[in-house]
DNA sequence: CGACCAATGTAGATCGATCTTATAGTAGAT
DNA sequence: ATCTACTATAAGATCGATCTACATTGGTCG
């Protein structure tokens, strides 16, 4: 069955199909009557308009891709949430695809969306992941901004400022009164090197931190393994961080399991508050990173690039916010024995 | 800047058009040596194929369509990632779109991917949807799957077994010692009913169940809420089953703070196996309804439509598992006085 | 030797919109 | 009456690929 066309519309309404294609796009440019009488025509013969046409001859596709790791991070899933109620306002579809941090199969989700002619791109990049690798970007001078990783270039990024986020955890758990901590988990990546430095300078020199190299996925699993090296290698400090929420919620089973109690006999944080965080037992102390700014800004950098403006490297950074919880809340240092 | 199209490839390597599309379909229908000419001629002109126009001429997009409520619940967010997986590796590029369970907005975004032709669509139906807010889809007979809810119509679904995953858990229960139990939260859908009705058969008549009109949005709040409303109904049953894990988290801190232990003084349990059900504390007694595997089953039912098949109605019914933890499996029934 | 075939390559129409340019028709100014 | 200005509409080129139908070549076979 073929398709009803402009073409066959503009028959139907005895008008050309120049006028059929200026009513469908709300041009004041034709005659009420003229553009009633059309609108008639595209009812009745249920007339459905073919974007994939009108792109061949526009520049623009009002389509635009949203690309990161996974959403086994629900940061993830309430970034993605605000990008696209955003863009869905201003009449952009979105594409999605996770690399699962896979730089093979980044390249290859980027080239699909660029031969699908997507209007910009909002990336996470995968790890290991460098300027040359969005040359198929660059090459279509497809906008692209980068976000929660940056490549170190003068690309235009949004994310949190993970420095003062971990500062303000650090200054946290010294004044009450932690001497001892542990930082574990997460990938090494920028935002991890970021939080780490930002705990070290809020916590101060009287404070012991031990950063092992414990990496881990983001998940409840990753966090229970991490925390478990921790312990087995014999570091039994007054708090553990962890690089995220997902992960600090694996820690806090892993530390039940052990005998110990999180919130009482030991101090546990993570970052981002996820909304879930909140819903823990104890309840989670974290920093909150803006899931939902984050994405918001995104769109907006992106949506700004699209209007033709120059892409001025450009760098968003949102401002966290300490969330005290019972994990923290209710630890008090040990009596000394002097 | 112009575009490099197929014309200039061709004349660069001295062959046609028709060739050039050939050797970029990889058509065995041309020969080695001017393949490679070609291939040569691509690389040199930095070549890139325009699936836009090539979507003009063809039937197929390769581009599919997955539309759900939201991101909040991480069960459609693990789906998602699977059915992602699964199609991608088929070729396909994925558009995305969120109802938030508002018609008007799952309306414009069917119509918009549909304007944008994609193969086929996979849809949680917003609430109150109906087999007439689907015409968009039909009129241009674009291939869908419904998951998790069905309409009750013979519209392909791919879904769990949820009458099962209730009974299983009732029959859990009642086994433990559970006399009374409730259950709360969720949204007046296909799957609550069936949760529901699975749960009474799989309990037995002799236990008492409560099934208060609480409902509530899958967040941690909306399951605090919920069982906040049921104790101060002044009902305190032995074991509170939640619409979904997320809701059951909710459920469970607000149990800890109003003086309950979950697990011990109270059993607790949800649906899904979300997974972080297994890093909550204590670890949530759940039944499985196979996030993944629905995924999948969508992915393979839809691209089975797209290779032309008849649509013949199909229901691919997940089965459920009954995931034992601490939240339950601690509870013991208070000795009688008898 | 002519018919037939397989393998390879090409010309030109086509998909369904938009864009540029042109042309009636009308109104107002001089 | 003529010219300018403007509105409303139309004709036809165009975007960049694919598809159909046909042409060419060289080889095989009766």
């Amino acid at each position: 069955m073929p398709r009803v066309t402009l073409l066959d519309v503009s028959r139907h309404a005895g008008v050309s199909r120049a006028t059929a294609s200026l009513v469908v796009r709300g041009s004041p440019r034709v005659a009420p009557t003229t553009a009633a009488r059309v609108r008639e025509a595209i009812v009745e013969l249920g007339y459905v308009y073919d974007r994939a046409a009108a792109n061949l001859r526009q520049s623009r596709s009002m389509t635009l891709g949203l690309v990161m790791t996974d959403l086994s991070n629900p940061f993830f899933a309430e970034l993605t949430m605000a990008f696209e109620h955003d863009v869905h306002e201003q009449g952009y579809t979105l594409f999605i695809g996770y690399t699962r941090d896979d730089l093979d199969r980044q390249a290859r989700t980027l080239s699909a969306m660029v031969e699908r002619r997507v209007d910009g791109v909002c990336l996470l990049p995968a790890l290991g992941t460098t300027e040359a690798s969005l040359a198929p970007l660059d090459s279509q001078h497809v906008p692209t901004v980068l976000f929660t990783r940056h490549l170190g270039g003068g690309r235009p990024y949004v994310g949190a400022d993970n420095v003062s986020a971990g500062r303000m955890l650090g200054e946290h758990l010294r004044s009450l009164g932690v001497r001892h901590l542990a930082f574990v988990g997460g990938q090494e990546t920028s935002s991890r090197r970021e939080r780490v430095e930002g705990l070290l300078a809020g916590a101060g020199d009287d404070v012991r931190i031990d950063l092992p190299p414990i990496y881990s996925p983001s998940s409840t699993v990753g966090g229970a393994q991490a925390v478990s090296q921790l312990l087995d290698a014999g570091i039994l400090p007054d708090a553990v961080v962890a690089y995220n929420d997902v992960i600090a919620m694996g820690v806090n089973v892993a530390l039940w399991e052990r005998g110990l109690e999180p919130g009482r006999s030991i101090a546990l944080a993570g970052f981002d508050d996820i909304r879930i965080a909140a819903g823990q037992v104890p309840g989670l102390t974290t920093v909150a990173t803006r899931s939902e700014e984050v994405g918001r800004s995104c769109a907006e950098l992106l949506l700004g690039y699209l209007g033709g403006e120059p892409p001025a490297p450009r760098t968003v950074l949102e401002e966290p916010e300490l969330r005290i919880r019972a994990s923290t809340g209710l630890w008090r240092p040990r009596m000394e024995t002097s």
